[in-house]
DNA sequence: TAACTTTATGACCGATCGGTCAATTAGTTA
DNA sequence: TAACTAATTGACCGATCGGTCATAAAGTTA
């Protein structure tokens, strides 16, 4: 097997490279020759492995997607209690979007994306709709069935609950990228979760 | 007076237009060539005007500040208590953030700039900086000056409460150009400043 | 009308954009 | 070794990018 000449990346390794480049400079700033560079690629190799830039990017904002859920999943498993998983989720998802670029912060690709190339893309807003509908279903679910068994006190709708944290979530993300600190975000994001009565 | 061939629009009258452009499409995705056929402008006479892209993106970010600031000093002018008058303010930004673009809501081009251009740009990143600290202060100002005199009760301090307030605007400005409602963006505002203790 | 001032106009520029393709190279298989 | 297959390479493409500039046009002033 394997034949014809070996890959220099295999798609993966393209991917991950690719989608640090995005992630941090966005869709429009990111040339093709930009990512020529960071993968040491050539165009002709490039465009063998995706069709076009776009192409290539929704691969890469699936590769991100990808990640967060195996983050999620893995998260949620070290935990006994759901909540305290999403709590840490959450934390974790800052954190991430702490790690540092070329200036500042990287944010979250998803928020970068939903407010650069989402309005202009109906493709990648489903993508991104899907994901977030996707993730609000687990998160009431969650908080429903804890309030049905575990005698979890909510003063809000599950729903109500989930569009304020997000809210949140996004504008720390956001604001991690030049205004506050990682330390900040976290400390904040800890604030609101207690304000929401999550912190039991 | 008045010499010389006088100018089909404005200085004025340009930078409302380009500033409706980039504030929907961002920095990058928008070309001199759009801004041209939105003005119907040359180009020759544009950059009469504006020394070169950035330069004239940079003029239309200053007069949306411009505008935000005039209708920051509208709203508390108009309002005795001056906590009314930062609420009525952060609901009046969100109405904005909810106006109509081409597809979705064109959200707040503060927002949209700190996360698309702001990170690879010093110049623009000090103007967004300076203009949250000037924020900031007042916020932070009104806050404790309603505290000790008017038995304003606060259960943090007022630059915790001003950092989440404005994750919060920011985030629901986000998720106003595709995820959600300006119905519910504003529901969710209220409920946020219920929880901060800002809504006696 | 003639001189003067400022703007409008659009041809033009080099650079870069995303994308294509024929030829070469590096492997595997027989 | 020879045949085969798949990836690399880089020249090349048209379109568009941001930006310039000489000329024409539209006003005011004298």
């Amino acid at each position: 097997m394997n034949i014809g000449r070996p890959r220099k990346l295999s798609r993966e390794a393209i991917l991950e490279i690719a989608m640090d480049v995005f992630w941090e400079k966005g869709y429009e700033a990111t040339s093709i020759a930009d990512i020529l560079s960071a993968t040491g690629l050539h165009k002709g190799s490039l465009y063998q492995t995706f069709r076009d830039k776009k192409t290539l990017f929704i691969a890469t904002l699936d590769h991100y997607l990808g990640q967060m859920y195996q983050l999620k999943k893995d998260v949620m498993q070290s935990e006994s209690d759901p909540i305290t998983g999403l709590k840490k989720f959450l934390h974790e998802m800052l954190s991430l979007s702490g790690s540092k670029g070329g200036c500042g912060n990287k944010g979250c690709m998803i928020v970068n994306t939903l407010v650069e190339t989402a309005p202009h893309d109906i493709e990648i807003r489903k993508m991104l709709e899907q994901q977030n509908k996707k993730f609000q279903t687990l998160f009431v679910e969650t908080l429903n069935t804890a309030q049905a068994e575990d005698g979890l006190k909510l003063n809000f709708p599950a729903e109500i609950i989930f569009g304020l944290l997000m809210s949140t979530m996004n504008g720390l993300s956001n604001n991690l990228k030049n205004m506050i600190s990682l330390e900040e975000a976290h400390q904040l994001l800890e604030i609101q979760l207690q304000l929401l009565g999550l912190n039991n």
